[in-house]
DNA sequence: TTTAGCAGTCTAAGGTAGAGATTGCTAATT
DNA sequence: AATTAGCAATCTCTACCTTAGACTGCTAAA
């Protein structure tokens, strides 16, 4: 059994009301803002269909009408407006992203403090854990006489380092020959093969064991651990501008949500291919007692590759139509920034005289 | 005009009762608890006088009374009883230290941990900006064709480093070369060096001028930036316990003042070189609309060198000698932890086979 | 100097009444 | 058959009042 086309339109009406004020909508309302054409009664029947369909519920018998869960999933997929950024959200994109980003941390970053600030709403970003990196090159490096830095290349960036003890025995000579040999070993393969035994099966000679051993040991702990490290929250106090968590409770339990950051992660994920995800209120209840609201993500992608998500977590009740068109763009943006190369990471990101931190100026200065 | 013994007494008895209870204290109330060999009439005549100090307030003419920001200097400086870590809470040290934290930043994080389970506050942490660290080492390192690593090494540890573009002319051997001669310029100096000008002047050969160049610019983003980076807040939700903040106005502006964690860094900041600073309510209004607080911190030293502060953040109303018995056990472990070598990051935290990250045993197996 | 006793002041809680909003139902209308 | 007007019923929200309870400050006695 169908919507009608009127149904259609009423229920949009609804959403859009108490997206916009947080008060249920009664049918007179409805009347004079969407609909002035029909009568308040015939609403009023429409709205009681409504409500046997579960779109809709009211808290007491002489309120006016409130949206379930299922009327916002009906909404994000057919009945919300789509729009374009505002002169001023614009203004707002371009005031972060002037700066150069180069670095996936601060790219999430500053993508997070936009979508905050435009939405009114927290954001989330998170990179995306680096299991899918194909390895390039490790490098050992002796850094002092007794620990080395293991700096491990992938196609999406250079990972965090690593600092090692060593024995004193060990010589710069060593670690570059044994630099060459777990490249050799390693080079090719995406940091997920580290799990499935025997993926990498080379001879290792005796005495790069260590090395080796170390390197596995290194990998494992990226394929594992940093996934939970990379989020960053933006605007978490702005939760608190919500009606929906005004009672304090309520809004401790999100707060408190919101601080286990390592929690997030699996509500972040974005199951398919989509490039934005809707979780709305039960679609998302990992966690028992995790508390009632909506997560919507966009998975970003430079050169083809996946870095990472970033979108918001606010109330059930928030502007779609906002999130989405904000996402959207910079889902955008993003793709267009220079790819590859960015991944790395440039430190200089506000040298004060516009240079590029160059060794040598063969490639750069032509910039 | 001096506080008699009395007044102090009852003066530290409304301290205390007032942080127990959040609730205005009544003669009557000390009488029991506190100091029943007077009668109720004595300790309001005593309580009377103390107001007229400055000490005391109510909130009405039928209330009991609260203590003044000035009562809680006084407290910290000459009541507050002193206590020790009870087994509960030594377990929960033990919980978090008893895996190996060797990074600085872990170091933080973790006791930014402990710090906000055991008092129930919010609890910050920062690592001190580089400015006073002493190069040691600086190593660059040729990742791909147009891509280098700057890695700098200095007594604290490795500086989070820096991907810049070079051009692809440049040979391993180069590098080598260059990493020497920048070894050779920087070396023994610290950080904040790099703004004293002509504190560095060696004549710079012609093939180096650039990588000279280069590394200035860098060390320059450390002394500059780095510090408002690693500011780690942990329970940020936990403000919403304090009653202080229930009134959801005071709430917000309490989160907005922490997600702003830039601006957190002056009131951070322990002036003195005392071990445990106390920042109580007007003490520390260096932004205005920033909403009344106190802020306890001790700043914590890894073999002689202060890595970083740590503390809280609450309700002026806090319960000081909890906070400073677990902050002052805090920076008695973090200082008895391995010195130096610690500084560097060593990402096996959690070796399932408790081994360390070895390229040789020579040296840790022994450990 | 300390204390008992008491009037005065203020808050907090509970209860009531009335205004206002909105619905569902019924009967009339298109 | 679908729509609409009209109206009683339901429920919330606010304002107001009252009362109980908690302290204090003051006065006069110990």
């Amino acid at each position: 059994m169908g919507l009608t086309n009127r149904k259609e339109k009423i229920l949009q009406a609804v959403v859009d009301g108490y997206i916009e004020n947080c008060q249920p909508v009664s049918s007179s309302e409805i009347k004079e803002h969407h609909l002035p054409a029909l009568s308040s009664a015939t609403i009023r029947n429409e709205m009681a269909a409504l409500e046997e369909m579960g779109y809709l519920t009211q808290l007491h018998t002489s309120s006016g009408r409130v949206p379930t869960a299922e009327a916002y999933r009906l909404y994000v997929e057919k009945l919300m407006p789509r729009r374009k950024l505002t002169r001023q959200e614009l203004k707002i994109v371009k005031r972060y992203f002037n700066k150069k980003v180069t670095e996936i941390d601060d790219l999430l970053k500053s993508t997070a403090k936009v979508i905050s600030e435009i939405t009114n709403l927290t954001s989330v970003a998170y990179v995306q854990n680096a299991d899918d990196a194909t390895i390039i090159n490790i490098r050992i490096v002796r850094i002092t006489d007794t620990t080395a830095l293991i700096i491990i290349v992938t196609n999406l960036g250079v990972l965090k380092d690593t600092t090692v003890h060593i024995g004193s025995g060990v010589t710069d000579e060593y670690c570059d020959m044994a630099s060459r040999f777990v490249t050799d070993a390693f080079g090719g393969h995406k940091i997920s093969d580290i799990n499935k035994p025997k993926a990498i099966v080379k001879q290792v000679k005796k005495e790069y064991e260590r090395v080796f051993d170390t390197i596995i040991r290194i990998l494992k702990n990226y394929s594992h651990e940093e996934m939970f490290s990379d989020i960053v929250l933006e605007g978490s106090a702005k939760i608190l501008e919500q009606p929906e968590y005004s009672n304090l409770k309520k809004a401790k339990a999100m707060l408190e949500f919101l601080d286990a950051k390592e929690e997030l992660v699996p509500v972040l994920q974005n199951s398919d291919d989509m490039n934005i995800s809707f979780k709305i209120g039960k679609d998302n209840e990992i966690k028992d007692g995790m508390p009632e609201c909506a997560i919507v993500t966009a998975s970003y992608n430079i050169g083809g590759v996946t870095v990472g998500n970033a979108g918001v977590i606010g109330p059930i009740r928030m502007d779609y139509s906002k999130v989405v068109s904000i996402l959207d763009y910079l889902s955008k943006t993003v793709q267009m920034l220079p790819a590859g190369e960015s991944a790395n990471s440039d430190a200089d990101g506000e040298a004060p005289d516009g240079d590029d931190n160059s060794l040598n100026t063969e490639v750069d200065s032509a910039e």
